[in-house]
DNA sequence: AAAAATAGACTGACAGTCGGTTTTTAGTAT
DNA sequence: ATACTAAAAACCGACTGTCAGTCTATTTTT
């Protein structure tokens, strides 16, 4: 890793700091430099753009929850915990409360927005392949696996987004997921203790 | 109506124009001010800030779009049919067709999930009446009822907000709806006809 | 000496402010 | 009714502060 890579990965991570704690568009480049301890001009010369520069902290993200997901995939588990594992792993880590919290905020949907884009554009295929060991293990009876999918991503973002989704919330999405997946009813039961 | 009262209106109006066209972050105070041919500190006599303005153009919206779906659930219809109309309601009518197209660009969202929010919490109780007339009917057969509506809303506004999504995404959605709400196999399939 | 990295003053666009001016409104005396 | 007046409402536009992004010049590396 060259000098200048090293820089870049810093400037990432200091972005990635202060847009956890301040939001994306609250957060200056004059700020970010200034804890950077560089000029304007240096910025630009790693960034095109403040922009792009988020595209980038993004990516970052997004490739630890892939190689994340990745993991759960291969591993020696029956299909329903690897789903409800990948998806669960989806929401805040101890550590990562801080995200969540600045996620949740109702301005903050741009950096919000991308990465439920790009995550889903991700992890759509790894689920799908769990979808598919569900189904011929016999546990999950269904077609069009990714658009399932897909739905099924969309509203563990909604649910999770909120950060007040009842025990009413939970029992209808578990409901949800079962039929989705042409799954027995109970089987997905054990989501309830992963989220919460 | 007093003279104040118009220009308000007459500004909400023009900017609503302007958010169409081009996209709220992207539409300066000045343009629209200029477009109302009145003076910088008019338009912050009427309004507070660029935001709340914004929060009072979709406040418009919302009315508009609630007035509708009154309609539809107060119309003697077999509750399935209210239930498409209401949700297919909410997506872009021939004449609002470029709120569509603006709605759509990924710049849009914070207007966008605004929009969606305000929108789910006027629409999620009339849907849920149309649900329960469907149960009483016959036709439909859950419980949560709130819960598989807000669920449902959200995955219609994704759904719908892909400029594209295939007759695969219509056929799971249409699935999904149907087991969501308890009915038999087909009893929403004519929702093909009103989305497409 | 060429290339890469860094610096920071500067620009333009924009949201929002502020002190002041004009127009309306409503009460009062004629 | 009519004219007068003081307060309230509506309106004006110059000005401020902030911020993303630019540009030219300088320093450091290769």
């Amino acid at each position: 890793m060259t000098k200048g890579e090293k820089r870049k990965q810093d400037l990432l991570r200091i972005a990635y700091g202060l847009f956890l704690t301040k939001v994306f568009e609250a957060t200056s480049v004059d700020e970010i430099i200034e804890k950077a301890g560089i000029a304007k001009g240096t910025y630009y010369y790693y960034f095109e753009s403040k922009e792009q520069m988020l595209e980038e902290v993004i990516g970052m993200m997004i490739a630890a929850e892939t190689e994340n997901a990745e993991k759960v995939l291969a591993a020696d588990l029956p299909a329903p915990m690897k789903i409800a594992g990948i998806i669960s792993a989806l929401r805040p880590s101890e550590e990562e409360a801080p995200i969540d919290t600045a996620l949740e905020r109702p301005e903050n949907i741009i950096m919000h927005k991308k990465i439920r884009g790009k995550l889903t554009e991700t992890i759509v295929p790894l689920l799908s392949k769990a979808v598919e060991q569900g189904i011929s293990e016999g546990i999950f009876d269904c077609d069009n696996i990714p658009e399932r999918v897909k739905m099924l991503l969309n509203i563990s973002g909604e649910i999770f987004d909120e950060n007040s989704f009842t025990e009413r919330d939970t029992a209808v999405y578990i409901d949800m997921t079962e039929k989705l997946l042409g799954a027995e009813k109970g089987t997905m039961e054990f989501i309830r203790k992963l989220i919460r």
